[in-house]
DNA sequence: CAGAATTTTGGACTGCGTGCAAATATGTAC
DNA sequence: GTACATATTTGCACGCAGTCCAAAATTCTG
């Protein structure tokens, strides 16, 4: 790992831990780009070289966390039923994001703009990667049936993040998750009445 | 219907007509703010009194179509179950939207600001009633299985718009979007392998 | 150490969205 | 219709996100 690359993955991680700092002591909304690229030692132009937006500096994920899960998915069996993967490669990837899923809930918890940002939890490059993973192991012309399936797997993760009382633990979080997969996977419409668990 | 009500009334419309009509002729972000006022005959300021930003002027859906679908929703028995509900609801807004849905995916192919915006298809209001309508038709402790049937129903719709392609019709997407629901509704991982039609 | 390649930086610029107070239009009571 | 209350429109100023670009600074290569 050269001097170049070095230096880049540290600027990447002292502005987002200055970012998130001052997210947490003020609220995403009350804290300007400029101010993150000062608590940084960067100027307003790096940041913008790191991030695409400031909403990104919540939702982007570690480079070496990228590494990661894409080790999940390609450790996937090739012959798995695709359901199967995809609620494998979404538990795998909630648990090594692992604490960072707290501080964004408390973020979003406090803040309009970032409420409504299309990527809740799951960022932009796990989408992408997830999609082309997606698209990786489909055959021809079951594209439809791929999208859906993946479409659903985000409805579950959506759907534990939703639920999730702010009272409830991470492992909370975690179970319930599991379980909506297991749910979106067997159907929605299976149980004809009240089957809610714990 | 006062006069004030009309006035507002036709002051939408204009807005978002004059607007959708630029954006056909130049794309969502090669028009301003203050172009579409001007064309509407607006002030900008006025723009905002109806439009809570320059996204929403896309998606927000008529004031009389808001009805519409309230009525929809209202019609569903009470004691139908919820996932058919939801089926029917969907179906029957996109129905309603009709035409004006192949106007947003053109505008949103040509336009990555709107492309990832976090509504597709489905406007922020109708998003909030259908939530609500939701809540309401829900026992005490089944809101998770009620907000992952909602949110799997939203996949389906996704999913049709999705892999919606430039040379189908209208139509073709409809049949889609009911064919996702029931398949969402049986389950996603209900066919072991190829099953996918037309 | 010299020159190529990459990254950082500052500065200017566009445009969205907000807030506010003045002006204008509508509704109501007499 | 005149007078007053209420709702809506308008203009203006402001903050700030995000883009572009060319000049510095830094790292890499030999």
């Amino acid at each position: 790992m050269s001097l170049r690359e070095r230096k880049k993955l540290a600027a990447w991680r002292a502005i987002r831990t200055a970012a998130l700092q001052l997210f947490e002591e003020r609220g995403f909304e009350a804290v300007s780009v400029e101010e993150i690229a000062a608590a940084a030692n960067v100027s307003r132009s790096t940041f913008f070289n790191y991030f695409a937006s400031k909403e990104a500096v919540v939702f982007d994920q570690d480079p070496e966390q990228r590494d990661h899960w894409r080790a999940i998915m390609a450790a996937r069996p090739a012959d798995e039923p695709l359901w199967d993967s995809l609620a494998a490669i979404l538990v795998g990837f909630n648990e090594l994001l692992g604490d960072r899923i707290p501080l964004q809930r408390r973020l979003k918890d406090r803040s309009p703009a970032l409420a409504q940002s299309s990527w809740d939890v799951v960022g932009e490059q796990f989408l992408t990667d997830v999609r082309e993973w997606t698209a990786s192991r489909t055959p021809e012309g079951d594209t439809m049936i791929a999208t859906l399936q993946l479409n659903m797997s985000f409805a579950a993760q959506t759907t534990a993040y939703q639920t999730w009382g702010a009272d409830e633990s991470f492992d909370d979080y975690l179970r319930r998750l599991k379980h909506c997969l297991h749910q979106a996977g067997t159907g929605a419409m299976s149980p004809p009445a009240s089957t809610s668990p714990s």
